[in-house]
DNA sequence: AACTATTTATAAGA
DNA sequence: TTCTTATAAATAGTT
């Protein structure tokens, strides 16, 4: 448009359409520009070269996320926003959800009943009485694997016990083994009145985690509210 | 740009800004398009006019979706898409959440038991045992509640039937009111031999949810069934 | 990146 | 809105 008219077609040079991108892009956001302050109007100009390098024109009132959503509601046309909406529903629902959940369970808590009629609080003490059979059940049940298990253990050691005495018979007969192995034998009879037993019993209760991956959410209930 | 130079800055004459935002529009979209054919590039323009109308420019190559999606792309996927992001974490969480809580539920049924240890047990056990030990006394205190309403329900009942009666006696004296009476007494008769009181009884189970109301509700007594 | 001849856009008026 | 036209602005080709 200076120095020769020009044919609007491709640039072939590829230089020369550097250029005139460059050129004509000011231009027309300097237009843009001079268009939103002239008419306070809102423009957003986004725009791709060849090589997929993006420049963008916003003015400077709003921003582009705010036109884009005008466009979409301006057309009715729904890109994301239909997403967008739909999740915040299920968001909503699932809060809802977990609310009943909690106020169940502070019922079976013995808390939030004043909303309960006699025969819902008949209901629930009568399940409760059930599910709290089952809970002792289970836990006798449990109780008596480990006492068969710690069973087992005491027999074990006994045993290793038993085979450690005959040893130190033979060792006794031996004349060279005599030296210095009455202290040995002491303990190991301090060991065999029942010692086992206790120690076995009393190392469950110390690694209560390790039984199980969620038991821990019975103690951090209380939390979740 | 002609006839005059003018200033860069809102044309107060409202139909004047109206021409020029028409006449500038299509100079901005014309010189749009030139760069598209010019460049190979791809140009969207989305822009509103102060009264909310809008206009907007794409290169022919293209279409507006994809201008938008690639321009979120380029920038990292911005915008919404943080948004969406947030959301979707956020709903993984309250699922989570919601699972455990159903856990929890189960286990207080005596369901999902598998994975707690002795302790765990124990304790739940003992929780729930206090549990249903609060839910109990509520039940006897709302039962009792009831029974006391019921009581006194009676009680009234007992009142209106015996002005009842005595208005019958009176009625029985003056010797207008003896013309066909006397069904009218054999009826009340009838419900005096406990009926209100198995009425009464038999009612409350029904309205539940009226004892907070007060007193209001002995007056209305007999006209609730 | 600057220059400038020339084209193009457009403000004001019709 | 469109046409006209004097003039401002943009810019193609050059340096």
């Amino acid at each position: 448009m200076a120095r020769g008219k020009i044919q609007i077609k491709l640039i072939e040079n590829s230089t020369n359409r550097q250029v005139t991108y460059s050129k004509r892009r000011n231009g027309l956001f300097k237009k843009a520009n001079e268009l939103t302050v002239l008419c306070d109007a809102r423009v957003s100009i986004i725009m791709f070269s060849t090589t997929g390098k993006l420049h963008e024109f916003i003015s400077p009132s709003t921003t582009t996320k705010q036109v884009i959503d005008q466009y979409q509601k301006t057309l009715g046309i729904d890109i994301w926003n239909t997403h967008y909406e739909k999740m915040q529903e299920q968001l909503k629902q699932l809060k809802e959800v977990n609310r009943n959940l909690r106020k169940e369970i502070r019922r079976r808590m013995g808390d939030c009943l004043n909303d309960l009629s006699i025969e819902d609080l008949g209901a629930l003490e009568q399940e409760m009485e059930s599910s709290v059979t089952l809970i002792r059940d289970r836990k006798y049940r449990v109780l008596s694997n480990q006492i068969d298990t710690s069973r087992k253990k005491v027999r074990n050691v006994e045993e290793i016990h038993k085979n450690l005495l005959h040893e130190l018979e033979s060792l006794k007969e031996d004349p060279y083994g005599l030296v210095d192995n009455g202290g040995d034998y002491d303990s190991l009879i301090g060991y065999q009145n029942g010692g086992p037993r206790i120690f076995a019993l009393r190392l469950q209760p110390n690694h209560p985690s390790l039984h199980s991956g969620g038991g821990s959410d019975l103690t951090t209930y209380p939390l979740l509210d």
